[in-house]
DNA sequence: TTGAAAGCGATACCAA
DNA sequence: TTGGTATCGCTTTCAA
């Protein structure tokens, strides 16, 4: 037999099928009778909305789109579990689009696709004037992610904030900086999340009149905090420690916790001692770098997925006279990795 | 003014809705003078299809949903962008579904979850057996992509025969074994892939009587190789390198290349060196790794993703009479890190 | 080659 | 609290 229809359910049911409908819905104003009926008529078929011709009618998808760049694991891990854990309780699914190549975005220049499918569309990490070149071809409500923009309800970081923590946690120790800095990669656009945690940085560091004893360029991973450490092992220019009889340690302040963390055990496995030898600092509140007792200037991932949520869910709800500019401050988690020992 | 409709445009070009929903369509028998008139309409009113009713009426989606891990992302990267090249070419789109942690399948038992608003679903690196405890509840086509299961379309590498073949590899050296194995996550499935690959070896092995002098269980990944090769730096039982005048190198295989090129950055800044003091060998034929000098008993990638793609498109064409079962094969790329030096 | 009209499967309004 | 019916926007059939 064909799928059953509202009309099938109905007529086993013995009720209309405005009624039928009504059950499915959860409107009040009901008797149990009929919705008792209805819910053993639906399971008697196996009937199954057709979500269809729902979506025809009520001009809505219960969807949001997520477009993403595909790079990353737990950040997005954390984040998308968030977002998706408050629109479920709202009934609401997710799907995801991810970017596929930077080149790719022609793919979503035509206005049916499948990204447009929704009732709102969030995006992560990107800015969208860059991205379109313009704007998104979708006149549904629209939310950024880890990222921000003027025109748009935006929910993330203050980086530029956690570049001036982190560099204040940093000068307080009075010791020489070395800055692990985060190399461009030719044909992407460099990530913004970077660029300010490094602009915050270096305005403290101008306020006070002090520079890094040395910045390192590399790449934004585990892997490239360790290609970075080596160098420090293997050209200790310009301040070896470990070698006078009062050995000052370095600060090292990586733009994030896994290059520090990457920095941390490349140093380790160097001979380097973590406190005597040299300081660590890094970016995100990384769950793996706390256990490795780094510190960080940490950022609350989870609640930020929460927070766009909640965004999307009030411009659902036409709820939103303004634009959200939410920004989620930094925070300064201390580990053993900002401690000198032995003093 | 509200979103316009067909009928919106027919009146604008002067044609009824069918001749406006033929030229969109790109149906023959259409006079030139219609169709650009209709064209000029749909530009001058900037009219959009409505996928809803358009599914509705036609039964279609032309889309396909994609329900994936999320971990790895490389491999993901390419495997998909595949699929999606190939299916981009038939008008089809593409969303994904992650499962954001095992145990949230729940989120997929509802038949009317946004996940089955697809004319196809693409099963990645999943038993669905297990996920579903049973079927998914989708009667469209249903395609596993590395992974199968005889009830399924499946598209996948032999990971039997690439353990063999890697075994053979390592055998034809005569060397002492070390066995990079991959652990499991409590709470999470093991991987068929390892399971699979670890068979495979092991099967040849005990064919011949001969056991790895060491097997090392570590994660799968770049630092999990890093850890074992930790080991095996800082206890060299049962065999100890450069040490002897004549040293016998130790033939370190790992179960995937990320893992592989760990062990072997380890190993190299342990001082240890490839050709003399081990030979190395991977997996997946990871770029990364042959830039390294891996060898690697390599699995093409995008060409499965392609593969998927093609089943799917011809079980939509429904020109599939018979289950589609399409192992690749693996091939041994040889790099440096197979070959001993100076003999 | 074209237009009128039926119909896909739901929801929402209105009258009862 | 309920059922009938119009309607969402499109594709398809049928007749011209």
């Amino acid at each position: 037999m064909a799928k059953p229809s509202v009309l099938d359910v109905a007529r086993t049911a013995g009720v209309g099928a405005s009624t039928v409908s009504r059950v499915l819905n959860n409107h009040p104003n009901i008797s149990n009778g009929a919705r008792a009926r209805v819910l053993a008529a639906v399971e008697a078929l196996g009937y199954t909305p057709d979500l269809n011709a729902r979506s025809l009618r009520s001009g809505q998808t219960q969807a949001v789109s997520v477009l993403l760049p595909m790079t990353g694991t737990a950040f997005y891990d954390t984040l998308l579990g968030a977002v998706h854990h408050r629109l479920e309780a709202h009934d609401y699914d997710m799907a995801l689009f991810p970017l596929l190549g930077a080149q790719r975005i022609r793919r979503f220049r035509d206005p049916s696709a499948l990204l447009y499918r929704a009732d709102a569309l969030l995006i992560a990490s990107q800015d969208p004037q860059q991205l379109y070149a313009g704007r998104p071809p979708f006149n549904k409500p629209v939310v950024l992610v880890d990222a921000h923009h003027p025109h748009y309800h935006s929910v993330f970081f203050d980086n530029l904030a956690a570049g001036r923590l982190a560099a204040e946690v940093a000068l307080a120790c009075r010791l020489p900086l070395v800055l692990l800095d985060v190399d461009d990669v030719p044909g992407e656009l460099p990530s913004p999340v970077f660029v300010e945690r490094r602009t915050g940085i270096l305005e403290v560091l101008n306020r006070q009149g002090i520079a890094p004893v040395r910045t390192l360029y590399t790449r934004a991973s585990l892997e490239g905090g360790r290609a970075a450490a080596q160098l420090l092992l293997t050209q200790p220019f310009p301040v070896q420690p470990r070698q006078d009889d009062l050995p000052t340690p370095l600060f090292v302040l990586a733009l994030s916790d896994e290059m520090a963390l990457g920095a941390q055990r490349q140093l380790g496995e160097g001979g380097w001692q973590m406190g005597r030898d040299y300081l660590l600092l890094g970016f995100d509140g990384n769950e793996q770098a706390a256990q490795a007792g780094l510190s960080s200037v940490a950022q609350p991932v989870a609640q930020m997925g929460e927070a766009a949520a909640e965004a999307i869910l009030a411009a659902l709800g036409g709820q939103l006279g303004t634009l959200i500019q939410q920004s989620f401050a930094p925070r300064f988690v201390e580990g053993a990795s900002t401690r000198r020992s032995g003093t």
